[in-house]
DNA sequence: CCGTATCCCCCGTGATACTG
DNA sequence: CAGTATCACGGGGGATACGG
């Protein structure tokens, strides 16, 4: 009985910011997605050479999550060397506004937080 | 132009959104800065009903995290049993319009992401 | 050049029991 | 009521080697 008796009231996974957490919220998502609303078309290699300190498997994995959740789109050029091309779709770049929100309160703020942090790491040394 | 200005955090070191998220990206920080931005002040055990799947550890070492960083402020009572009460700071209140930004996205664009996920594993598994 | 396939480790999270 | 303390685990993420 209790799993689902518990779900109804389960504030949790109703939650519109985590739904969207649990799929940008990893360590890269955001990140390539800035990446590719200045940059508009990358190819893997430039990706990788621009974020720089990404495992190659981590990059494809993430590319393809992207993909999967229709927020980028792929390019695949028949030649050889491969060449793939990935761009934002207007689903993606629908996020660049929010992900853009929350650099500028980064940008702004974060200096508070980490003085804060600092100060807090003394207070409970002493 | 700020869409230069931030150019400079390209490098992921540096860049903002990266840090931001590596305080507040975890699981349950956006939601308790979320409930007390609704409900201004709550107790612990307040807390801990209104979102009622979280462990008590996980919702202590959350605020702790929250309050070292600055980010709301803790009100201890003196009496037994003990009572606290849990407030944002003006820096957490800070949070809360990109957090509302974010959601407004979530809620709006969440079921074509879900969509274009089952799209993508149906094709995948043929 | 653009990936796959393994192996492995760390640590965020949860379950449980205990305390002032 | 509001925490601590301890143990256990699952999976995100990195290193490395190989493949088309």
């Amino acid at each position: 009985m209790i799993e689902e008796d518990l779900k109804k009231y389960d504030s949790f996974d109703d939650c519109p910011v985590r739904n969207v957490l649990d799929r940008i919220g990893d360590k890269w998502s955001i990140l390539i997605i800035s990446l590719l609303g200045e940059c508009g078309t990358l190819r893997f290699n430039e990706i990788n050479h621009k974020i720089g300190n990404i495992s190659q498997k981590m990059l494809t994995v993430t590319l393809k999550t992207l993909e999967a959740d229709g927020l980028l789109s792929r390019k695949i050029y028949p030649v050889i060397p491969p060449k793939v091309e990935y761009t934002l779709t207007p689903l993606g770049e629908s996020l660049l506004p929010a992900i853009h929100t929350l650099t500028l309160w980064a940008v702004e703020n974060m200096p508070a937080v980490l003085a804060s942090r600092e100060e807090y790491r003394l207070a409970v040394a002493r």
